[in-house]
DNA sequence: TGCGTAGTGTATTCTATAGTACAAAATATG
DNA sequence: CATATTTTGTACTATAGAATACACTACGCA
């Protein structure tokens, strides 16, 4: 009963992930979002709040879009599995050529001023509750049966998430799917017997 | 023949580097700058140049200092070695409690907006050549014979790398020195026969 | 001892950027 | 058709941050 938008929020969101992933958040500007959003200001800062609130709301449906494919990695069948296909849910994702390179949980906010700290430590609760994930599905694995008791699920859980982390850094160096591929195998050798 | 300088150029630059490496380029404001180095702006400006030039100084010196363990890492007899050295370089740089977390190649510009592209290219640069001088030595481990000659020394290069960054990615998320020293084992027992 | 040179300190300028005021516009409902 | 309500567009404000003007200071050398 008002004035309907003229936009979409989840595509507006959308083209405000892609800004902040390929430019951070303290690299973003208001100008920056507004143009890929294809909207103005006060549109803006009705719709999302603040600039700050806005990279929270795309953070969120990254993890929902993107960054899914770390849920849906988890749920294999078994933990290596599981490892394998986060790893290549992480190349993928990192070097789509409709995307910036890397990852936003890596590349929005790693390290920043004051003003950005929520930001920043937002983006460290994300990665840290990835992990997380991961050292659960290692654990689940071991009830399982099928990964060793004897494995520490906490430091191979570790393991897989700083390539994964350390891969989000390579492809923003210019690094191709292929290389990154080599890369799984390599990782993969590791893999507890 | 003129008015000494009240400060000492290279301890200023340290101090440079420890603001850049836990703000980011981005996030570190002059005042950040001139409060860490004890010296004022017109000082700054004499000495450094520009904002962009006292970051560009304060990674070459980053590079002969911090970052030396890199090219000391790579003189050891063995590519093996090498890799194990390079690997507890990593961690112990990126953990040392006097310094923030991670690496500055790594912290200092990421993704960036345009201002800092510059800085973003050196810093990418600045990888490419750390990644290029393991591969260099890794293909002189295979003319040595102490490195099959089956492997792809790039691919391997390229993998300790990305272990290297990721781990960096992860002191930032307050991973502790213990934790990524079990990284170094699994990562290590990736490595060819 | 005076002068030239380089460095320092205060205060200022200029610009970019986050955020907003306000009026016009567009719809649903009475 | 009128009105309440939300969105939009233009223009603005406030502020922070990079860079600098200018006067003053300290030292070497003539």
């Amino acid at each position: 009963m008002a004035r309907p938008r003229k936009f979409d929020e989840n595509s507006a969101l959308d083209a405000a992930i892609g800004v902040f992933w390929a430019k951070g958040y303290e690299g973003t500007t208001l100008e920056d979002l507004t143009r890929a959003m294809g909207i103005n200001r006060p549109s803006l800062y009705g719709a999302f709040g603040n600039k700050e609130a806005l990279f929270q709301k795309a953070l969120a449906r990254y993890n929902a879009g993107p960054a899914g494919y770390i849920v849906r990695a988890l749920e294999s069948p078994t933990a290596r599995e599981a490892a394998e296909r986060l790893l290549r849910g992480a190349v993928d994702l990192g070097t789509h050529p409709d995307n910036p390179g890397g990852c936003l949980a890596v590349h929005g906010a790693l390290a920043t001023g004051e003003d950005a700290a929520c930001v920043r430590d937002a983006l460290t609760q994300c990665r840290a509750a990835a992990e997380a994930n991961v050292r659960k599905r290692f654990e689940q694995a071991q009830s399982d049966g099928d990964l060793s008791p004897k494995v520490n699920a906490a430091d191979l859980a570790r393991y897989i998430t700083v390539v994964v982390r350390g891969m989000a850094v390579e492809s923003a160096s210019g690094a191709t799917r292929a290389q990154l591929y080599q890369i799984i195998d390599l990782t993969m050798a590791a893999w507890p017997k």
